[in-house]
DNA sequence: TAAAACATTAGAGTTGAGTCTAAGGTCAAG
DNA sequence: CTTGACCTTAGACTCAACTCTAATGTTTTA
């Protein structure tokens, strides 16, 4: 059995975390030694590891949840249930993706059209851009021809 | 002058907002009527509006208090410094759309893997992969070499 | 045997950008 | 004169996922 700080060693997970993990009902120790320390198995391990797998991938704690319950009892879930979530997550990521691509779009047409130079901003295009009002939101193209200098 | 509901409605900031923005230092009333309430004027609203475009972009109100203290005095400052908050800006941005997109293609891979049907989750191969303790992070390339259902 | 290293707990703090509440003051209308 | 709509303030709460602290107990090592 491994104590906290050999298991967080082992799967990369701080003992913070972990502690923090079984507060959120995500894993437990198996056993408790004599004074009270955190013991954990082979499972435990296993367990941890699909954790920070499901993690790095981007799911939610609440989603990991989900998808450890099912992990424990795989014969009473089915696999729709395991793609709503991974479906949910990935829509959440086209659109997160989707308002960054318009803020990348934004930028660098700003970014475009000032000189950038060691010149005093009193003509400066990206400041005008940010005082012209126009409430520019995050899809549709974007023409902001002012050019600068 | 206009008191704070009337200029909420106008540029489209709560009047919570900006009080909260005024707490920030981003943006003051001009004056305040003998019982204290918030009086603005039309540069008031300007700046207001400035500030809401700034936030629609994406910049954070550190960035916009920057980009205010620019505005007060636009003759003291450079397109440079500018230039520099957008370009921060950019690069953060560009990190999450890769980070973003790397969720993207994992997810898209599991779902292809996987019938998404009503069969028990046993022979899942979602959750195989989660269980497959090959770390697969965000940052840095990744392999992503699934087994099929 | 004593210091170092590790463990426990409850609970507070962090980040960013708000959102909301309580307890009260002010103003126009009926 | 009272109702309701508005305004004021300080301060607490929200979300997510940690991260850290304090105060105390245990185990290992020199
Ligand atoms: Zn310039
Ligand atoms: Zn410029
Ligand atoms: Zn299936
Ligand atoms: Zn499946």
């Amino acid at each position: 059995m491994l104590k906290i700080s050999e298991i967080a060693k082992k799967t990369g997970l701080s003992t913070h975390t972990l502690r923090f993990y079984e507060k959120q009902g995500l894993i437990n120790a198996s056993q408790r030694s004599e004074a009270g320390y955190r013991l954990y198995g082979e499972a435990d391990v296993r367990k941890a590891e699909f954790i920070r797998t499901a993690r790095n991938i981007g799911f939610s704690l609440d989603d990991i949840a989900v998808l450890l319950s099912i992990r424990l009892d795989k014969a009473s879930h089915t696999c729709q249930e395991v793609t709503d979530i991974a479906r949910g997550k990935l829509d959440e990521v086209y659109e997160k993706i989707t308002e960054l691509t318009a803020m990348k779009a934004t930028l660098e047409i700003l970014l475009a059209s000032c000189c950038g130079g060691p010149e005093d901003a009193t003509h400066c295009s990206i400041m005008e851009a940010l005082d012209a009002s126009e409430a520019k939101q995050q899809s549709s193209s974007g023409n902001t021809a002012t050019n600068e200098v």
